[in-house]
Formats: structure tokens, C-alpha cells, sequence
DNA sequence: CGACACCTTGAAGAGGTTCAAGAAATGTGG
DNA sequence: CCACATTTCTTGAACCTCTTCAAGGTGTCG
């Protein structure tokens, strides 16, 4: 079954969402901030395990993160597969497809979710004539190519520890953002997952999870971690070989 | 001295450079690009060796290569340093500053260089008015982000020959698709750069233009690349391990 | 409860790094 | 324009990190 036949028609509220300082502009007047509210066509629910998108559909909108988490993943021709993002709740999905008028990557979720679909014409239109909407998109868009240049360092350079180091750093700050403990984290995706997200094999995952288990700095119960010491984390990151 | 102080301002005419199909959009009414040629109120000239914009500048503009070659690298607060692109004619810097009005990277000239300067307030001005143009800005931010995902695909998943592999045929063909011969290329950067950028070390990238060399494949003279056998490379690239 | 996906751990091996030295090219000052 | 200093590049040898291969453990879901 497609997981199209979820969307729905609604009427939505962005003024009302507790999400709205994640994933639209602040500073807007009530007025503007209504016509906002009609880029957000409608929500559609995702399975976990369901995808969102590939690659190769027609792109024709941009996807906000209501609840769930998502990974996204681009292959190579010859079906190597990088994962390139965890996605959680506020954050925007699917700028990729914007410039050949496709996705190129694939977006599945990793728990049930729901997005709202923001056509993208609707946003083009409109940010034509809400020059707050407008400064959004590219702030949206300068901010992703931003963090990628954060995932090539990490890749380039880093060694496991490291990298596996800068990952839980970075989703404890995420959700942390989002009113959760900064210290304890459900993992939502697999060791394999992460292991393609940070280029390394599964069974170093594991091993350097139980290395950073050994020196008392994380506790790990399955998917569960709790960080201990987040200064011995942020270390290991800083001090560079 | 500045490089700055090179700026000047000059009656631009991109109707006639023979870059525009490359910066810019294509299908333009004469009255739209002549509006359009407002957005560039300045070239600037970069020396070998200087920076067009660093880490933690105002970002103020946009840039448009119109000759030269530079790099942009990234550098982590532990000072650790990444290459995250080479820049040629017709390609576009400094997206990466949008998101906090401060750019994040450094570029620099790796010869001698000219660029057009872009203010960005005026370009999100015009794209207010020329849709044609608003869409050519959402799919050149779109198109880095497609191409970071490759970059991390590479940095990712690829080993050290496969690497260098891709290099060359990704340089080759940009070369290629502005007239340069696309089997004969020159290096502008240093095998530390490439090195850096492709996430090895200087030795590693030594080791592996010299397998290409031993294997037929190449012909190298310092930074003088001739590309022998272009379907070898591709076959290393995609015949994964 | 059994099948399946997911995770961990050990041992051997490979690819890349590090250290070291020297060669080649490039730049600089007299 | 040459001599010298400096940067860049190459190659060898030892080492180390991560991968590969293999096996067994743990958790989950019908």
C-alpha cells in the first residue's frame, strides 16, 4: 500500500504547533504568518520502514517532520549506499530534488511518522511575495549544505572513536533542543545505519560503542545510551589523534 | 595587502559572457537579464595564494567565477582542516554563509583569479521579481547539496583508488564541459589539497597516482594529468571492490 | 517457541598511515 | 640569471586502525 493514501487534507495551524521555531521564520506579522499556513498543503503519515520518497520520483515538494525520524539515503550507480542524514522532528526534507526536479536520495522512516507537505511551488510563490519565507528557504538550504561540510570533515579526518563521538554529541543536542534529556537517547536506527552514516562497518560500530562503554563514558543497553560524560565525549572529539 | 582593494566597479554584461549558461538561467526575456546584470556590482580580482572570503566574515555576496580556480576548506575549532570543494569558472561560492550572515569556510584562490560579486540582499530582491531567477538560486543551493551527498558517498564508501578515480573523472568532465580537452588536465592544487578533499594522506595520494601510472591508466608529469584510459577509471569506480 | 533480524566479540588480514629520507620543482634574493 | 632555500612530491619500511570472516548471543515478533 502506498503510503500516499495516509496524506489528508487538513487544517493545519503553524501558528499553533510547538514545532514553529524549528521549521518556520520568527519574526513574522499575523498576517503574513496565516498566508504561510497555506504552503502547508497537507500531513501524511509514514510507516516505519515506508519511504517517503526515492530516488527518482518527481520532485514536486518539501516534507517538514511533524513526529518520527527519518534517514535518508543516496546510492551510487552501482549500488553502494551512503546514508547522509538522520532526520527528526522541525527539520526539512527533500532540498536535494529541487534542481533536476527529482529526488535524488531516498527518504524512509525509521518510527511512524507524519509530515506536513509543502508544495514547492506554493513556497516559490509565496516566497516572492514574503520576503521573510524567502530569507527561510535559503537559510534552510545554506544550513544543510553547512552540515554536510560538518559530515565531510568528520568523514575525511576523524578516526571511529570520533566519529561515533561527534554522532551522539550531535543527536543529544538535537534532542535535547526538542526538550529531551540531553544525556539519555533512544537510538532509532540500526548499528549498520549508523555505521554507513559515519563510514565505518558494522562491527566497528559495535566495538567502539563497547570501547566507549569500557572507559565509562556512555552506558549502552541495546539502543538505549545513556551519555555519562558528555567533557570525556566532547574531548575525544577536540583533541585530535 | 587586501584583495579587496582589486574590487572595482565595472558595466557588466552577462548577456554576452560565455559563462552564462553556466551561472546563469537560461531561458530569460532581454529585459528580464538585463535586470539580472544589476545583481553583479562588481568583479573582484583574487591573487594565487589569497582568500576571497574566510571563515567567520559577514557574508555579504555571493561569487561567480568568471576565471581562476580556488578551494574552499573547512576547519573544526581543533583545527583540524577539510577540503570541501574545488571551485571553477561559471560555479558559484560562499552559499554555506546565508545561514548565519558569517561564512564558514575559507576560499582560496589557487591561481589568479577573477570573480563577480553578487550582493545577496539584491539578489533575494530580484528573485522577488524574476521567478526565472529565484528558481536558478534554489537550484544552485540544491545542486551543492546533491553534490555534498556524493562527496560523502565517496568519503564514505569508496577505497583510496577509487577515490583519486572519481577525482579525475569528475575533474575531467567539468574541464570537458568548458571546452578544455577532456583527457588532458593540469592540477591546480597540491596532492595535500586533493589529499585532504578526498579524505587520504599526501602519501596515500602519491601512491595511488602512481598505481595509475603503472597500470596504464594515467600519464602524470607533476600536475600535468593526461587521462589514457577513461573506461579503466570508470570501471575502478564502479566495479566496487 | 522458533525464525529472523540485530548485535557483539575474536582472530586474521589488508589498506592506509606514519616516519624517514631523498628527489624534483619552484620561488627568492643577490 | 644563477645559487640557495623552500616547498612539493615520491618511495620504502614498519606499524596501526579498521575490515573481513566467523561464530555465537540477544531481542523481537508472529
Amino acid at each position: 500500500m502506498d503510503a500516499r493514501t495516509h496524506a489528508s487534507k487538513i487544517k493545519v495551524a503553524c501558528s499553533n504547533c510547538n514545532l514553529r521555531e524549528l521549521c518556520m521564520p520568527v519574526d513574522l506579522s499575523a498576517a503574513d504568518m496565516t498566508r504561510i499556513e497555506e504552503v502547508v498543503s497537507s500531513r501524511r503519515k509514514v510507516t516505519r520502514g515506508d519511504s517517503l520518497f526515492q530516488n527518482g520520483e518527481t520532485f514536486k515538494a518539501l516534507y517538514a517532520i511533524r513526529s518520527g525520524f527519518f534517514k535518508t539515503s543516496f546510492a551510487s550507480p552501482d549500488g553502494r549506499e551512503q546514508v547522509t542524514g538522520f532526520q527528526m522532528s522541525g527539520e526539512i526534507m527533500g532540498l536535494d530534488g529541487i534542481v533536476n526536479e527529482r529526488h535524488t536520495c531516498d527518504a524512509i522512516a525509521l518510527e511512524d511518522a507524519e509530515v506536513c507537505v509543502m508544495n514547492f511551488e506554493h513556497i516559490e510563490t509565496l516566497s516572492r511575495e514574503v520576503s521573510g519565507l524567502q530569507r527561510h528557504v535559503h537559510k534552510i538550504m545554506s544550513r544543510e549544505i553547512s552540515r554536510d561540510h560538518g559530515v565531510m570533515l568528520l568523514l575525511g579526518s576523524m578516526r571511529a572513536e570520533e566519529r561515533l563521538a561527534t554522532f551522539l554529541l550531535n543527536l543529544a543536542q538535537r534532542l535535547h533542543a526538542r526538550g529531551f534529556s540531553p544525556s539519555e537517547l533512544v537510538l532509532r536506527m540500526t548499528r549498520e545505519e549508523i555505521g554507513s552514516y559515519l563510514g565505518m562497518k558494522i562491527e566497528t560500530v559495535s566495538r567502539t560503542f563497547s570501547k566507549l562503554v569500557e572507559d565509562g563514558i556512555v552506558e549502552v543497553k541495546q539502543r538505549h545510551v545513556r551519555i555519562l560524560n558528555t567533557d570525556a565525549l566532547k574531548q575525544l572529539v577536540s583533541v585530535n589523534s
